[in-house]
DNA sequence: TCCATATTTCGATGATAGTCGAATTATTTA
DNA sequence: TAAATAATTCGACTATCATCGAAATATGGA
């Protein structure tokens, strides 16, 4: 529950190479799942599981869940300071090529994450929305513009409906492809199901993954810029 | 014999809390006697020797020896930078108030080490003398200037007898109070002598300090500028 | 519901490392 | 030359801690 480590603990905690391991894949600033983490690191799942509380303990890295996911990044800023010079003192340790264990193409493309949209889709789409004005994020939660209720109303979607539903009405979701947010809850679902009656996107078999049709790369370029 | 530590070697040199005390102490970029950092870390000085053999592996401090004392300091500035980075992160760790153990100002001001000067007096003795530009410091030596040599002629002392002795001309000596260079080797010797010969400076009993008469104020101040 | 996957908790083990008492070496001082 | 001081090496003890096997928990997908 400690909130600024002293020198000593965050220097204990680069000192051990596993830890600095770990801390070496989550300086790029982005969300990793502990498996991914201890596979960097050499060790075995529970091992990292160990370093990674050690660290969540003192406020080095934070959690973020995600159904049985736990991702990790690095939280306290000034930490990744200190890191960077001591790491600048000398060669990189060694880490493990750091693949992907899925390293299926069209289901870093695009796929179901629950009942909404995954992926690079996902995340370009939650971009999208975001850049035209339509919706912003404010802390955890994500907030609909006036300019996004006449989009999402002229798109086919009933926003009076959606919000109806017993459910979250929006959120975000982590992408562990990507290591960003897209859209979830009730809007991110009623969003894939009209993708879906466009035939901008269907279903491929036996896997969560996605493929876009031709009139789906159009529709979704015409209508919020979208290349993919 | 590792010339550039890596990052885990320097982090797991602060992260031990003794080690940490002794580099805290040793940033004040002075020499420290192995003991007195043991007494400043609250361990025993097995202990503090086992850490300082350590760091002197890594080239993190380095080693002069001055007859059974050894002086230790930082040798490596970037670690010292690195450690600024970490301490400035945390409050101070506990380190004793650094008393030195002989407290006596007479030993400070002025004394005998070996045959020739040390204290106050000899390290300003020395700094006077480069000064004046009579000698130069290079690398580990001290060298004498043209104008040196006319300069000692003048004040008595036959540069030619000197050199003759079987023993070093003239080299650098650490002072334990000043921890800083004075002048030690045969011209210190002789130094001394000339300045008992003309009564600018007296034994003190029972001690190795040293008492500077008031002919010895007014005669190095005319001499070298040297005000004490 | 059942199985697979992701992760954690528990428990045991093995290695490392900080500590200090005792003895040794080196050097100064008397 | 002998005693005192500074520092080290050696050896042993202890505690900590990283590691991993086994089991538990949680969640997803079928």
């Amino acid at each position: 529950m400690s909130s600024s480590p002293d020198a000593s603990t965050i220097a204990s905690l680069i000192s051990d190479p596993s830890r600095a391991a770990i801390l070496t894949v989550l300086m790029d600033g982005r969300s990793h799942p502990a498996g991914d983490l201890a596979y960097a690191a050499n060790i075995k799942p529970q091992t990292a599981s160990f370093h990674l509380a050690k660290m969540l303990e003192v406020n080095v890295v934070s959690l973020e869940k995600q159904g049985r996911h736990r991702y990790y990044r690095i939280e306290n800023f000034e930490i990744a300071k200190a890191l960077e010079t001591l790491l600048a003192l000398s060669p990189q340790p060694k880490v493990n090529s750091f693949k992907q264990v899925t390293e299926n193409e069209s289901l870093r493309l695009a796929r179901t994450c629950y009942d909404h949209l995954a992926g690079k889709l996902g995340v370009k789409l939650m971009d999208a929305l975001v850049d035209k004005g339509y919706i912003f994020e404010k802390s955890n939660d994500i907030l609909i513009t006036k300019d996004g209720e006449i989009f999402f109303e002229s798109f086919g979607i009933r926003l009076d409906l959606v919000r109806k539903k017993r459910r979250s009405f929006v959120h975000k979701c982590l992408d562990w492809s990507e290591r960003r947010h897209h859209i979830a809850g009730a809007l991110g679902h009623v969003l894939i199901e009209r993708f879906f009656e466009l035939q901008w996107i269907e279903r491929m078999e036996k896997t969560r993954a996605i493929r876009i049709t031709p009139a789906g790369r159009k529709g979704l370029n015409k209508l919020l810029s979208i290349t993919i």
